[in-house]
RNA sequence: GGCGGCAUAGCCAAGUGGCUAAGGCAGCGGUCUGCAAAACCGUUAUUCUCCGGUUCGAAUCCGGAUGCCGCCUCCA
């Protein structure tokens, strides 16, 4: 079975069969550091984070580029307004971005390049589409002229004629045709800029990715991602400019996450109905994001609430209560003692096989175009038969229930690693949760401990109505008790 | 106006020609518990927006209708 995936320029799921055996390159198009990223950049990084881990299980050595967009108007805009270089305001995002990815599980890409990095690169590039005669210099600006290449328009299947039918394009008299986009743009004064054979300018925002990819992957390379608002104009437009230099396929695969959205409607800077990721994790853990995110299919579109999120956290909490159970159940336990899996009977043997098949199905539905819908189905029906074979015959320590449980936790970590769910301590999971609840609530955890060990003599001198009494009194504060064997543990609703 | 996508239970969401239509949340009944909570067991879509067609057989393919959404402009 081979990895599928689906490709925008063919509109199918296609095998994928990368240039060179057994690498994967890819490139993605990360943001402009010009504010703090939304949930939208959370959903485009988590996916094509998982793409990379995906690919890495499946054993390819895997090169992935993530660039940082550090000079565009909205970031000289903003420097404008706050007094900043540009370079200030793009350092601030840019550290802003890296830290609520690294807080969403989001693992750094191979490289991340910056768009000012390779100013010469881009001059260099377009250089070559101007001796192409694919591009043509106006009064300091440089456009790509649309009509002469060929292909213009296979991604986001349209032509070049009906795109203008619909034309809601600026106006700009500079241009020979209207769809025609920047390559350069000349600096007014006082705007940064950078020395070019036609005056001080900056980039167009299309150029930096064809340049950036094809220093780091080459004319040609495996995947292409982005979200879907990116396949026109942005990716049709890299297209243009870096098959039109190279004469030679840009990418392989091209990939494109959905969009997020709010009650129903997409959500977007221009529609000013954006959550911070800062905004989200301040209410809700991490992990839960995450796990909502991939809980849809990535080309589907996903609605964020605070209900959906809070289900989501029930179910969540689920997998890391089993994941206790597990860790207890074999810290206590006898070792497996030699035992084989093979010579298992019963409901051990059961949950042996569901357990060492569970990678095997995970891995299944990944394939088929990164699935991680289904394949999170199967994580929640192997949480469902651990709880089962516990509440059973995994009663009793015994080196076969070592095993067993070992082989479950196992196939847990390796599929979780895949999608970089489900790896926590589960006492960090819950700490973490009770400390930001606590913090929002304005509760002490120590105020909350020590009603519960109230409660516990009161328990323990069968004075059933003041045990009660506490526990009502710590629900009203949404904390929720768990009567347990060894002890009492408590989360908030 | 042009192009494209989606429509599956109370909600979210897999399933793209053939085994009992995954999984999560919520609900209900039961087991367990001092009572709860958690967990487990059972249960909740004879049917996949509607109407036609292809096929031995369709949620899945084709045609049409309706509804919702996206792109065509900066956007992940």
């Amino acid at each position: 079975m081979s990895v599928r995936l689906y490709n925008t320029l063919t509109r199918r799921k296609e095998d994928f069969s990368p240039l060179q055996v057994g690498k994967a390159g890819i490139y993605v198009c990360g943001i402009t550091a010009y504010d703090l990223c939304h949930i939208g950049h959370a959903r485009a990084a988590i996916v094509f984070d998982v793409l990379a881990r995906f690919l890495r299980y499946r054993g390819y050595d895997v090169t992935y580029v993530k660039n940082f967009t550090d000079v565009d108007d909205k970031i000289i805009a903003r420097a404008e307004r706050e007094g900043r270089t540009i370079g200030e305001v793009a350092e601030t995002f840019i550290a802003a971005h890296d830290e609520d990815m690294a807080a969403l599980g989001v693992e750094r890409a191979t490289v991340t390049p910056r768009a000012t990095e390779h100013i010469d690169g881009m001059i260099a590039l377009i250089r070559t589409l101007l001796e192409k005669g694919l591009a043509y210099v106006v009064s300091g600006d440089v456009y790509y002229a649309v009509e002469r290449f060929a292909g213009y328009g296979k991604l986001s299947g349209r032509g070049i004629e009906e795109m203008l039918a619909g034309a809601r394009i600026d106006v700009n008299e500079k241009k020979t045709n209207p769809m025609d986009f920047a390559l350069w743009k000349g600096s007014k004064p006082g705007e940064p800029g950078w020395d070019s054979p036609w005056g001080k300018g900056r980039p167009g925002w299309h150029i930096e990715c064809s340049v950036m990819s094809q220093r780091y992957l080459g004319d040609t390379f495996d995947i292409h991602g982005g979200g879907e608002d990116l396949i026109f104009p942005h990716h049709e437009n890299e297209i243009a400019q870096s098959e039109g230099a190279t004469g030679r396929p840009l990418a392989r695969v091209w990939m494109h996450n959905g969009f997020v959205r709010v009650n129903k409607e997409k959500m977007s800077k221009s529609l000013g109905n954006f959550s911070t990721i800062r905004e989200m994790l301040a209410v809700h853990p991490p992990e839960v994001l995450r796990l909502f995110i991939l809980q849809s299919h990535y080309r589907s579109p996903v609605d964020f609430s605070d209900q959906a999120l809070r289900e989501t956290r029930t179910g969540l909490d689920r997998f890391y209560e089993t994941r206790r159970k597990i860790q207890a159940a074999l810290s206590g336990g006898p070792a497996a003692d030699g035992t084989a899996g093979e010579r298992l009977t019963g409901g051990h043997r059961r949950l042996y096989e569901k357990a060492t098949g569970l990678q095997e199905r995970f891995a299944g539905a990944m394939d088929d175009d990164l699935n991680t819908a289904r394949a999170i189905g199967y994580i929640f029906d192997g949480v469902r038969q651990v709880n089962a074979y516990l509440d059973a015959e995994g009663q009793a320590a015994s080196p076969e229930r070592t095993l067993v449980l070992a082989a479950a936790r196992q196939a847990f970590d390796r599929c979780g690693d895949v999608l970089g769910l489900f790896r926590q301590d589960p006492r960090d999971y819950f700490a973490m949760d009770q400390r930001r609840e606590t913090g929002r609530r304005g509760l002490e955890v120590a105020e909350i401990e020590d009603l519960i060990a109230q409660r516990l003599t009161a328990r323990q001198a069968r004075n059933w109505a003041q045990a009660d009494a506490i526990r009502q009194r710590l629900a009203e504060h949404g904390v929720i008790l768990q009567d347990g064997p060894a002890a009492t543990t408590w989360k908030f609703a």
